[in-house]
DNA sequence: GACGACCTCCGACCGGTGTAGTAGGATTCC
DNA sequence: GGAATCCTACTACACCGGTCGGAGGTCGTC
């Protein structure tokens, strides 16, 4: 609502990811890679999810050489949070924890990500003794 | 994909939310919580999305008296945890390792939530510790 | 200089979702 | 028993997202 909408289909986030994920690339790059995975389109298709991103304003293009050049103007992370904001606004009212606590128990860790949690939550734990109540 | 497509949209939701925060409940119960919440919708409207979920198999009804009463067939849980994936897969091929250290950072949670939390952390760090390296 | 390979632009179509109107049966209430 | 009210069933419609085809330009090569 507030942060512009970040609304974006299951397909089009797809041709984000390989902008994000390869860098910038044209049309062509993003089919191959799109057809590498298994997931096979159509060129105009393509084209299409592109242009319409940019008219979202997710990807902004230049015309190098012989073909236009794509490249993402939003981070994983930016959509990441709002396709979160949303699921818990729709699901929970906005409350982060129900859904904080089924996924850690539902999903798997690396040893990393588990001892990072381990720290965020530990300093959550102790702001939240000294400040409320 | 694999777990019957838990596919339904923003508005749907919201009368699927009704049904469960509210228990069972006629089309114009549902109106009248959707007008209390400041979400105004025809009486048809609301009448569609509660046939329609229950096409989906969301939701069953029984004639009662006078109206139909409906009451949802599936869980929030369900339903989140549906979400929950869809999340993962589309932005981080499945991981969920980004997606947990984001959610902690970004939002806020009560002293109950974060107990709860070290617990789950600590059971899943001492597992990992004993098992894979 | 014609052919093939690419590229862009534009238009089209279909299914799903959000939204609602209308018709017609039942109940209620004077 | 006629009017008001409420319910269901059916139909409609617009918009968006996913998907693509065709027309027409450019470039490289024989």
């Amino acid at each position: 609502m507030n942060e512009r909408d970040f609304d974006l289909g299951a397909a089009e986030l797809e041709v984000l990811r390989v902008l994000w994920d390869e860098g910038p690339a044209t049309v062509r790059d993003v089919l191959n890679r799109l057809n590498e995975r298994g997931r096979g389109r159509a060129y105009t298709t393509v084209q299409t999810f592109l242009t319409r991103l940019e008219q979202k304003g997710f990807v902004r293009s230049n015309k190098s050489d012989l073909a236009f050049v794509f490249r993402a103007k939003v981070s994983r992370d930016k959509i990441s949070r709002s396709r979160l904001r949303s699921l818990l606004d729709e699901l929970y009212d906005g409350a982060a924890g129900p859904l904080a606590l089924q996924l850690i128990r539902q999903e798997r860790f690396t040893p990393d990500e588990i001892d990072e949690l381990k720290k965020l939550i530990d300093r959550l734990d102790s702001k939240g003794r000294k400040a409320g109540r």
